[in-house]
DNA sequence: GTTAACAAAATTGTCAACAATAAATTCATC
DNA sequence: GATGAATTTATTGTTGACAATTTTGTTAAC
């Protein structure tokens, strides 16, 4: 009884949307849920043990985020990401994430720092373990937690939508072992929010930015065999 | 029967809750829907023709984005954002809007400069002819046509959100007559990217969105009672 | 043996009735 | 006459059944 407040006795504690949203979306994050993956109803139904109407009203949320893709009729996929969008999500995280990391070193306090070094230490001991999800998604929280510290929910939001399409596209144009971060790279961002240098924490972030997509950009299609017309039909 | 296709005949070809959406987005713009103003399920049934599960699909979305506030067994309402989060749309904004114009100048064609001329030809017309919410909705567009000339979907998103939530918050803390743009701002916008002066319309960008800030930042509280209880609970 | 039409199954989309909660009105009491 | 409790009304939340569409499987014809 670690993580929720399962069907035991009294009662099951009924998910809501918002809460079925996140654990999606931490499913994408770390790779459990790839491009192209059914998500029927009635799976989700008993997966999560809520009725229908609460997990269309996630699906539909997940939609507005480009995380699933809605097709008429025919149920609810896993987005996967063209070169052109993945493009766009990179551009956005480039213009958006910079500009945190600025705000989070102006705003980060004794704590925040102390809180990120925990982080990282954690970070680097999935990486060490060969505990490839724990690696993935404290690599993707970490961005996500520049802006708690920034304390912006709006770009907060902007983030982890940007972090979660970013694992698909990897997902989509990665090679397979790759991974979604250099741990290395935010130990030099944390270095940079001890000394307070704005600027070149901004800098950093781009110059990380620019590697995890040069990552998917020289490694082309490792996509598995889900459109299958696409893939024929030229 | 000059707005909707009513029901004329054939089918009144139902309105989809991206199209619902978006409708609701235009009247927060325009500012005929203000800030805690009570959006009932019925009353938006009649408004649109269409079932209460669209409707509430639609209120999901736009709760979502911050732009309507949904109350537990109450109703659901147009936000009324505080000023912190003015503070954080207005920070966001400046986060992402001059690196827009950055793309934006270097994409553009002559097409779209011919385009954007004409944009701005009818925004000044609209204010001279004291059209209000012509004015006001052509300006906001402004700020989306140019995430829309830098080809981002993502962006043009969240431009999109930004400047809605910009007119509620103009409509919380803004003196009564207060426009959304400056548009003599536009022009000098369209100048630079005439000229193909990516950083000029990036910094004419920034004080562009400090004008608007400061506009609300000066005038205090102009907001009706709409929440009493707020207002006499301390 | 292959293709096309047809039938069956499964899944999604929609609607309407019902339950639950909150607001408003009425009534009784102080 | 004013305050507080109880009832009524209205609005939202949820469930279930039904309709529509797609997909799968089968059969028959070429």
């Amino acid at each position: 009884m670690s993580n929720v407040a399962e069907n035991s006795g009294t009662h099951p504690a009924a998910l809501s949307e918002a809460e079925i949203v996140e654990r999606i979306y931490d499913a994408v994050i770390e790779q459990r849920l790839r491009p192209g993956a059914k998500l029927s109803e009635s799976a989700l139904c008993d997966a999560f043990g809520v009725g229908r109407m609460r997990i269309r009203r996630a699906l539909l949320l997940l939609a507005s985020r480009d995380i699933v893709e809605l097709r008429s009729n025919r149920g609810a996929y896993i987005s996967t990401p063209s070169r052109e969008q993945a493009r766009e999500v990179f551009e956005a995280r480039r213009a958006i994430e910079p500009n945190i990391c600025r705000l989070a070193v102006q705003r980060a306090t004794a704590k925040h720092i102390a809180h990120l070094e925990t982080h990282l230490k954690d970070e680097r001991q999935a990486q060490d373990l060969g505990d490839r999800r724990q690696a993935i998604r404290l690599s993707g929280r970490f961005h996500v937690k520049l802006a708690e510290i920034a304390v912006n929910h709006v770009m907060e939001r902007m983030v982890k939508e940007l972090v979660t399409r970013t694992s698909l596209i990897i997902g989509m144009f990665g090679a397979p072992g790759t991974a979604n971060c250099h741990e290395d790279e935010h130990t030099l961002l944390l270095q940079a929010f001890k000394q307070k240098h704005e600027e070149e924490a901004a800098q950093i972030m781009v110059t990380h930015l620019d590697h995890i997509e040069a990552q998917i950009d020289l490694t082309s299609d490792y996509r598995e065999s889900v459109d299958l017309v696409e893939i024929f039909n030229n």
